[in-house]
DNA sequence: CCTTTTTATCGTATTTTTACGATATACGAT
DNA sequence: ATCGTATATCGTAAAAATACGATAAAAAGG
C-alpha cells in the first residue's frame, strides 16, 4: 500500500493521536459487516469467548478467527487467554480516539 | 462477499438508518490513506475539481479517479460536472449518518 | 498418558483492491 | 472543424482480502 505521505503524520488536528494510516486502518478493519457485527456484539458482552462469536456469525472457525486478527492488528480488540481459550475485549481507548478522528472528518 | 444476514437489518438501534452492509461499506470506503486525505480535503474546500485533488496526492490521474469512484460508491462524496470538469463535494446527510452509527458503536 | 475442547495457523482457491499507462469522452476555446 | 484540457474508463499486473478445510498447539479432564 502506498504511504501518501512519508512521515506518519498526524491525520487529524485535534486531541486525538492518531495518524492517517492507523486511522485508514482502523476503518478498514471496519470494512466488513462481519467484523462490525463483531464490534458490536463486544459492545453488548464487555467481552466474550471466541467460541461464542463463531456461533454468532455464519463463517467458518477458521474465518472468524481471521476477521478477529484484523481487527486485533487494527488495535480495535485485544485477546486474553484464559486456559484454552481467548476472551475478547474492546480496546476502549483505541476506540474512542477513533470515534475522536471521524468526528475531526465529519462533523 | 458474504451478508452476514439475509435481510439487511439496521444496523443500529437509534436514529441513523445505515444497515449493517452500508455501513461497512463507508467504513471500507475510508480504509485507505489516500482516500481519507480526500475527505479532509473535501472537508476543508466545501467542494473542489477533480485536477486539484489529483495534484494534492502522489497518485496517477486515473489512480485517483478511482479512489473518488469509491467514495462515491459509499455514497461519501458526490460529483457535479461542470464542463469539462467535475466537482466533488462531500455528501453532509450520509456523512452524519455515518457518525451517528460510529458513536453507537463506540460510544 | 490419552482424549477432548478451544483457538490459531497453514495451505490454497477465488475474488477484490490497488496501481499504472493508454485511450475514450466531453466540453470550451480558437 | 480542430485543438487542448479535464476526467472517466479500459486493460492489465501485482498484491491483498476472503473463505474454507486441514492441521497444529495448548490446556483441562479422564
Amino acid at each position: 500500500m502506498i504511504q501518501v505521505s512519508p512521515h506518519p503524520e498526524k491525520a487529524f488536528s485535534g486531541s486525538n493521536n492518531l495518524n492517517i494510516v492507523d486511522f485508514a486502518r482502523i476503518c478498514k478493519a471496519l470494512g466488513h459487516p462481519a467484523r462490525v457485527r463483531i464490534i458490536q456484539h463486544l459492545r453488548s458482552m464487555d467481552g466474550c469467548i471466541c467460541g461464542n462469536i463463531v456461533e454468532m456469525l455464519p463463517l467458518a472457525q477458521s474465518t472468524v478467527s481471521q476477521h478477529l486478527k484484523c481487527l486485533k492488528n487494527a488495535g480495535l480488540i485485544q485477546g486474553n487467554v484464559d486456559g484454552p481459550r481467548t476472551c475478547y475485549c474492546l480496546n476502549k481507548d483505541v476506540l474512542e480516539r477513533f470515534r475522536q478522528g471521524i468526528d475531526e472528518l465529519t462533523v
